[in-house]
DNA sequence: TCTGGGGTCCTCAATCTG
DNA sequence: TCTGCAGATTGAGGACCC
């Protein structure tokens, strides 16, 4: 689903469809998560700082992301999925490979073609959005097949075509090679997949290593083994936050890092994990950014051990100058503790730590929230006479919302003191409405590109 | 103008273990 | 007991992806 997020705002909201969206972070350090096609117009890109994005599209509608639907419409899109086959490998919220040959449930160029028109179909009919679907016989032509079709598309690569195609394309078109291999193999003289093939893999090995180079190669000759892989099991757990000003206390950046515990403990133990190496990550005010780590003797999912560890790590830092980004992280993953037996000393000790729900503000920011997060732009809102809208800006006491709905026409904008007691933060509504009998939510997102590999066998 | 957040995998060097 | 070696583990950093 590319621009994933950006259609689901669209569908959401009637008054923005046809119009620029921008999806991301929008503090001072903020940057662009998804643009929508209109915004791309302007230059606008993933990853692009937000204030760039600003001076390039002044006119485009900026909102925070709602991962909350996103959630649930990847959930609808991935179920549709796993109707077709059980092998289904999401990528992320908004992408997924799907093993159609595996089960039967494609086996030719025809079979193929017909199960990724009736999935682009039923997504639409679920979601109300786009997906694009690209099949191909592996992961990686999949991969490439799907970002062709977008926006709104299907691309099926025939067997026996697939080094012609590939061979012109520029190397970044193979996965795993971004901008630093990019400019490896341009200084190599190589700029085309054709001319990773006739570097030769010994070649590819000195200029990248091992690994990389014995996998570069393959993809060139379109070689890709890979199989889709259902049930993936996470390796870490980590959460890290930027700062809009960069911290300078040595007091408050300990302070952080004890609350960064926190959070990401809360969420191994929303996993039912535990992990034995805690990891802190500092990125400094010039940006350079270091990882100092720690093993422990067994797997722990105790606040106290990891606050502790953490604090540790930190003191081995210099932070002079300031840091900008602060990160705790948790790897070497178990699905046990061997401490549990020491739970309970540890709540002797007065451990003060509530199992409450992972906010996506912290803690102490709740307490004091500014109007510009207690109503984020792009958040969903009920007013008890207007019904159901959303922020579109607040700030000096005053929020503005538009009140529309997926269903209704593009809305009216009304203005609220910031405490306005009619005024209360509301769930998404579903994009497309539920009919009886229908158990999820609605609603979801841009052009879905379900990689649907390998879909066509024999060749 | 600056450059998020949550991950994965790889490489390399130092150290530990048998 | 010392030495040499191979392999595993640890710690740090980099590249990449969405």
């Amino acid at each position: 689903m590319d621009a994933f997020y950006a259609s689901v705002e669209q569908a959401s909201k009637p008054s923005l469809r046809g119009k620029a969206v921008v999806v991301g972070g929008l503090g001072p350090r903020g940057v662009v998560a998804t643009a929508s096609y209109e915004a791309r117009v302007f230059g606008v890109h993933s990853a692009m700082p937000t204030a760039q994005a600003r001076r390039l599209a002044p006119n485009a509608a900026y909102l925070v992301p709602r991962f909350g639907i996103y959630r649930e419409i990847s959930e609808q899109v991935m179920a549709l999925l796993r109707e077709l086959s059980p092998l289904v490998e999401p990528l992320s919220l908004d992408e997924a490979f799907v093993d159609l040959e595996a089960v039967g449930a494609a086996w030719d160029e025809q079979s193929a073609r017909l199960v990724g028109t009736k999935l682009r179909a039923d997504i639409r009919a679920v979601t109300g959005l786009a997906g694009s679907v690209g099949l191909a016989a592996s992961k990686m032509l999949a991969k490439i097949a799907s970002e062709q079709a977008k926006p709104d598309g299907l691309v099926l690569i025939e067997p026996g075509t697939e080094r012609a195609m590939l061979g012109p394309m520029p190397v970044r078109t193979l996965p795993g090679v971004g901008p630093a291999t990019g400019d490896h193999l341009r200084r190599a003289g190589i700029h085309t997949v054709d001319e990773i093939a006739e570097a030769g893999e010994d070649e590819l090995v000195r200029l990248l290593g091992k690994a990389h180079g014995h996998a570069l190669y393959a993809m060139a000759l379109a070689h890709d083994e890979r199989p889709v892989v259902a049930e993936r099991e996470a390796k870490s757990v980590s959460v890290e936050d930027t700062y809009d000003v960069d911290i300078h206390d040595r007091v408050r950046v300990g302070l952080e890092v004890q609350r960064l515990a926190d959070r990401c403990v809360r969420r191994l133990r929303g996993a039912g994990l535990s992990g034995r190496t805690i990891v802190l990550k500092v990125r400094r005010y010039d940006f350079s950014t270091l990882t100092r780590s720690e093993t422990l003797r067994g797997p722990t999912d105790d606040p106290a051990v990891v606050r502790e560890a953490a604090a540790r790590l930190l003191d081995a830092v210099d932070t002079t100058g300031g840091v900008r980004l602060l990160g705790v992280g948790v790897s070497g993953l178990a699905d046990y503790t061997q401490e549990d037996l020491f739970a309970q000393a540890a709540g002797e000790r007065g451990e003060r730590f509530e199992e409450e729900e992972d906010h996506d503000e912290p803690a102490e920011e709740r307490a004091v929230v500014p109007a510009e997060r207690r109503w984020a732009a792009g958040h969903d809102v009920r007013h008890v006479e207007y019904g159901h809208g959303w922020v579109q800006g607040s700030g000096l006491g005053r929020v503005t919302v538009r009140f529309e709905t997926p269903e209704s026409e593009p809305g009216r904008v009304r203005t609220f003191r910031v405490d306005d007691p009619g005024l209360e933060a509301a769930e998404p509504l579903p994009l497309v409405a539920r009919r009886p009998g229908d158990s999820g939510a609605g609603g979801r997102e841009g052009e879905g590109d379900s990689g649907v590999a390998p879909a066509v066998s024999g060749g």
